[in-house]
DNA sequence: TGAAAATACGATTAATCCATCGCGTTTCCT
DNA sequence: AGGAAACGCGATGGATTAATCGTATTTTCA
């Protein structure tokens, strides 16, 4: 799992017919039923075929390895999370710290909607996170919430506020990650949420003031 | 990996003589260093136990199964950073959030210093994570944490302080394994914890402050 | 000292799983 | 139609691994 041979992770064949994008459909789909249900470590190539009632050999026409699917979910996620990303940050129709609020209450529901699917995606983290292609996958997100401080902290130092948004961007992820491996209820959410984006407000907040006293 | 079985994973005899005592210390040494050098994928007992110059057969005298090997590991480590909790978080020559600042530098310095050992244990979780022993491991940090809440934040409401604990117990434990996951300078873990203080610093007396305006 | 208890050993078993390969079937295109 | 290409199949090979069990060795203690 430590990735030592960086196991190669591209698609080994497009799938051209109407049938076969039908079938590598039925396949993505039976993953995240299988990891939903029997969780990363009964995750099987043999299982997933089952599911989707597809033979074992025709899963490997078009996906090289086990892996493979497990990366194409993580980068399909990864897509999906972006968006919202853009979507919320980008808004200009609230203040930034508004935004971010909206962000953070919305990741955090989202994460845990699907709790058991993610958790065991990022049990099986280790079979796919040292894959050459997924180094790049994290750089749009990463645009968007560096343009975002950029208009939320104008005047900060540019370290400090990289510094502070590589934090924050931690932050969303690993603790959501973490809160969502325990059930909560949809209240415990919200307040989790709230507590959330009290405390990133509170930091840029200060952020923001010790750069620019009032004169 | 989602145990469904809830292995048990108690020990299955106590070492009672000096040479057994001895062969256990070396099964635990040998599974660091497998763990650190090999990673969790290849984490396997007939590895542990060559390392250790050990037999298989002896292994299994005295851990039940292979998960036996990383709770006990996993254990160990738990109880150090509670001390270094303690220790730090309960010093009463420093102010409260002083002494926040302290420890999230030593965790922080501790988490990166054993970086490959602390990710390849955490890539293993699944395995030994739903034992039912693991259940009671955090209870004495989560104490700490809200004794020192309490005296942090003596005027908060026992709801919003209890949250924010949790929040900031969480993000530690998520982000500093996240941050050790790449390889990190001094000085960036340095500046790293810096910032991280800073946001529980601002989230903390902002949460003081807004329950006890100035009269 | 000598027997019983504790300890150590490692070949072996049983299970699991990834991935391939050769062959049959369907679709496409002229 | 009819040949070619794409598609679909699943038995099977090859490899890994967790854990056991019967036996040999060492320690204890009466």
């Amino acid at each position: 799992m430590t990735g030592r041979h960086a196991p190669r992770i591209s698609v080994r064949k497009q799938p051209s017919q109407a049938r076969s994008a039908r079938l590598v459909a039925a396949i993505l789909d039976a993953a995240v039923h299988v990891l939903a249900e029997e969780g990363a470590a009964r995750f099987t190539t043999a299982r997933v075929a089952e599911r989707a009632g597809v033979s074992i050999g025709s899963l490997y026409q078009y996906f090289p390895n086990k892996a493979a699917i497990l990366f194409r979910l993580q980068t399909d996620e990864w897509r999906e999370t972006t968006g919202m990303l853009r979507d919320i940050l980008e808004d200009g129709r609230h203040p930034p710290l508004q935004r971010l609020r909206r962000l953070v209450h919305a990741f955090i529901r989202s994460e845990c909607a699907e709790a058991s699917v993610r958790m065991a995606l990022s049990d099986a983290a280790p079979l796919y996170r040292d894959a050459p292609e997924a180094a790049g996958v994290r750089q749009a997100a990463d645009c968007i919430i560096a343009r975002f401080m950029r208009e939320a902290l104008p005047d900060v130092p540019d370290a400090t506020r990289d510094l502070a948004g590589e934090l924050i961007a931690t932050t969303f992820g690993a603790v959501g990650r973490e809160f969502s491996q325990t059930p909560r209820t949809d209240a415990q959410i919200t307040a989790y949420a709230d507590a959330m984006a009290d405390m990133f407000t509170a930091y840029l907040t200060r952020l923001a003031k010790e750069t620019e006293p009032r004169p």
